[in-house]
DNA sequence: GAAAACTTGACTATTTTAGTCGGGTATATA
DNA sequence: TATATACCCGACTAAAATAGTCAAGTTTTC
């Protein structure tokens, strides 16, 4: 049980960008450069991030990207449900052969991925990026 | 982020077992019809399950698989260790270009994934394999 | 008009997962 | 003691997911 790359990066490239002011253009560049992500990865995720609302992007010279919200309006199971990355245990409904069998209407241990998935989404949702960079000192 | 098969298999066919008596050898066959996975993915997943002293085999006619503690004594957590399935959402320490950046010592979303980590392992560090049989019906 | 920076879709190599298979060994019971 | 049942164990493979790359744009500022 592990988080891809994709949720990862999206999350400390966005903790990288709320730690400039609100209305500055961060370009992906400098931000491949400062977290060591490959910008074409970097691309690929804030095209979805954009298309969620979370960021906006401002093109030619001196662009980049910027918040659309306040870092403390931000949560982060927003973000990782803009990467297509909610926390899913298992699907019992759609996968009836193997996940639940068909003696019952729930498999024996149905409830226990129910929870463990509502117990991690809740993790997220109680997670704010303001909460990432509180901490970190700034870096202009 | 999602739970592999073979954790998931593991829980379901170690809670079948659970809902008979201690001493009762249940073969892998029963097991594999009743909670409809595949027999030798079974003897892969149980191989596991007795290395790491959870479960106990009996071989021959009659024989089967019979767990080695009372069901409440056993955490899922160490079933999903046994299936070497530890949760992890991300290795700072080892993929230092990627993960951690070489600023400092540790990245600026180490601290969220250390308390991710901890946040899920908790889960399955509190839940019994007797909690899942618990409120379920024994069918003899 | 040139350079910076976003836009978009397609492509690929690698890794992981899920599951299969074959050829064993041990043992209860007829 | 024969034999069927059931565990034992390592090797193998197909399919899916992941991670990352690339090319050919468009937009905007200086």
């Amino acid at each position: 049980m592990k988080l891809n790359t994709k949720s990862r990066y999206a999350v400390m490239a966005l903790a990288d960008l709320a730690q400039f002011p609100l209305n500055k253009p961060i370009s992906l560049r400098d931000i491949s450069l400062r977290q060591s992500i490959s910008l074409f990865y970097l691309e690929q995720i804030f095209l979805k991030l954009k298309k969620k609302n979370i960021v906006k992007s401002v093109r030619g010279i001196n662009g980049g990207y910027v918040l659309v919200r306040n870092p403390n309006e931000i949560k982060l199971s927003e973000i990782f449900f803009a990467l297509d990355q909610k926390v899913k245990t298992i699907g019992c409904k759609k996968e009836l052969k193997k996940g639940c069998n068909g003696r019952s209407t729930k498999c024996i241990t149905h409830n226990l991925w129910d929870e463990l998935d509502f117990h991690i989404n809740n993790f997220f949702e109680n997670k704010k990026l303001s909460d990432l960079v509180k901490n970190q000192e700034r870096r202009i």
